[in-house]
DNA sequence: CTAAGTGTATCAATACATTTAATACACTTA
DNA sequence: TAAGTGTATTAAATGTATTGATACACTTAG
């Protein structure tokens, strides 16, 4: 389901975390699912226990995951949370607008490219289209 | 000038480096002109002269900044850097997009927050405003 | 009940990158 | 010549990540 790299700079733990985040958020989890146990991750990546179970914690500190000792680790349904992902989302696309613009961007290249994203050629509302999640 | 965060987790030099990069990349700082020295800099913010040091060769390897030996640092002149952030930053645009889609959020949010951060209210092409650097 | 699988908690040791500190040397300019 | 510049080197301190090895408590399956 998840695998490490070795060239990211950053700590094994954080890009454990970072992959279910994602997975989490973006509702490839069902909530209430299990992850896999400690040790069995730890074999499957090829690190130590101690390493997962440290993303465990961090998961489950920042409400990504609830855990039931001797049972494992579950993805837990926390809307505020998927809420909260939304507006960031949001808040990253401003950003790069923002940098964009600094640079010189035109308004033109950028409204294009949001159009070819979401697959119109219109600005109408209506824009519901099936998603390749 | 520039200053350090030390919530950022991120190497001194490396946010030395990174300040640097946008500013001369946004062209805040002009061509040839005079990086502080490494001594003096490191006085300002307080850090060692050899950590702006190896600030200093990072940009300069990186083609951001050239050395002469016993004059200083200065911000070199590279077009193909300029136009690799514009298309960089384009490309940020879309990866942003791209994930504001992948969580749901509508078009029309999206095109309404372009509209507003280029000031203009209509999609003709002719919007030369004047940027708030 | 027992065994296996689960999370949790420690501790020690190691590895690595960052940063500091202290020099020393070569070059340029006033 | 003196002061300011970049450059290079070495040593030490620091923080963090990671590993390895245990040990303990809990839950589930048999």
């Amino acid at each position: 389901m998840i695998a490490i790299d070795y060239k990211d700079r950053r700590p094994l733990y954080e890009q454990v975390v970072e992959r279910y985040r994602e997975l989490i958020l973006n509702q490839v989890l069902e909530p209430d699912s299990k992850l896999p146990s400690v040790r069995s991750l730890a074999m499957e990546l090829s690190i130590t226990p101690n390493t997962i179970q440290r993303a465990y914690s961090e998961l489950e500190k920042a409400g990504y995951i609830y855990t039931v000792k001797g049972r494992g680790n579950f993805v837990s349904s926390n809307d505020s949370l998927l809420e909260l992902n939304r507006t960031q989302k949001l808040e990253d696309v401003k950003t790069a607008v923002h940098a964009a613009k600094s640079v010189g961007l035109p308004q033109k290249i950028i409204l294009e490219a949001v159009e070819f994203i979401y697959g119109g050629a219109t600005y109408d509302t209506n824009s519901e289209r099936q998603q390749t999640v």
